[in-house]
DNA sequence: AACTCAATATGAACAACGTTCATATTGGCT
DNA sequence: AGCCAATATGAACGTTGTTCATATTGAGTT
């Protein structure tokens, strides 16, 4: 075993086929519909015979999965940084609830994937499914923590993680598909957005808005 | 025009194949996956030549449009029949909760239509995506009001409204998608899972769990 | 009671899709 | 230099949504 020989396994004939295709399909869905991203299209793109993508994954939900994979990677970054600051908890949470809309209303359509029962309910690959909601989870339970995040009380966190998720996912497709009006400033909506959601876990729905 | 014209105008020759569509359609997604749902498989159920949905529907989009439209019906009567009840504005909401929760339990392939983006996003029919989120938010508004529904205070109410429904959709798909570990007895589990974002809602995130 | 005509159903066709398989090509290792 | 596993190809199959020319139906008029 040489230091060549980790490259040999990555060996190809026409680049590394296997990322290039992750790429180019999230590429894709910067600019098409989820739609639109079908395996015959993604190998036209990058210039390969359709047959030659089932070498590197079984299916097209494999492929899916991956480039969903990706995106996970991307929130979890997200959280990372939000928490990383070491302010209140109040104050991480709004921004953890910001970054998470942005990210959305940035990328509609891979966040679409990421959430399509596609990906989500048929768990083609174990990072997929388990990654994408514990991520968050994990980093509203280390908020909820206070900094200290204790896998012993994962279980008491657990309902309010989800409760915090629920809330962002439902506003985010609400946001993706037009339910929710945005005016002008798409990003300035986007904050006011998710600070309304920070206040309804904040305080309670009730005391939030005058009666 | 004598009364048989409205009759000739739902004619015929094979029974009403509009409802028939639709109803079938419906019927299948209690069995099959919303993938199964094809404009084929429905004509092949029906026993109707596929291009003769043609003549009740422009699309396949339209059709499923139509099947949830039907979907969204049913969530208003559950949401009527909710605040129907004269009790405290609390009780309402938690009914209002579960019901909504357990409608989606009970119709996951029917729910999973209903908020698609292939129904939701391109909003084929003017009742659908209108009528989807707004029953929702008119008897959230409905409760908060106390009972008095009052057009004027829309706008204060509709972010609230949005949480509401935002927390119940994204809860709804975590469970459908299994992200829920539901160990025995769904329904009890649904109805926990109820109080639990009623909780949420009604005195905030942070007071509801124990620090 | 026969006729007419719009409404409705049919069947064949087309392009695009995911997937499979036999075949061809490549490039690193012995 | 040559082998062999990895990789890419092209043709094929069944399925999908949609279109179009054609056929059938049945209610309203004569």
């Amino acid at each position: 075993m040489n230091v060549s020989k980790s490259a040999s396994q990555q060996g190809y004939h026409k680049g590394n086929l296997r990322d290039r295709l992750i790429s180019t399909a999230e590429t894709l869905l910067q600019h098409e519909e989820l739609d639109a991203l079908s395996l015959r299209r993604v190998a036209r793109e990058v210039g390969v015979a359709p047959s030659a993508i089932y070498n590197h994954f079984s299916n097209l939900d494999e492929l899916l999965a991956a480039v969903a994979a990706d995106g996970y990677r991307q929130l979890v970054v997200l959280e990372q940084t939000a928490y990383g600051n070491i302010e209140d908890s109040e104050t991480v949470l709004r921004q953890l609830i910001g970054d998470y809309l942005q990210f959305a209303a940035a990328n509609p359509n891979l966040y679409r994937l990421m959430f399509s029962r596609r990906v989500v309910g048929y768990r083609a690959l174990p990072e997929v499914g388990e990654a994408g909601d514990t991520s968050f989870k994990l980093s509203v339970e280390w908020w909820y923590g206070e900094g200290s995040y204790d896998p012993a009380k994962s279980a008491i966190h657990y309902p309010y993680a989800l409760a915090v998720w629920s809330l962002c996912h439902g506003a985010a497709m609400s946001m993706l598909d037009g339910m929710v009006t945005m005016s002008e400033a798409p990003d300035q909506n986007v904050d006011a957005l998710a600070n309304v959601l920070a206040d309804v876990l904040l305080q309670g729905a009730r005391s939030v808005f005058s009666k």
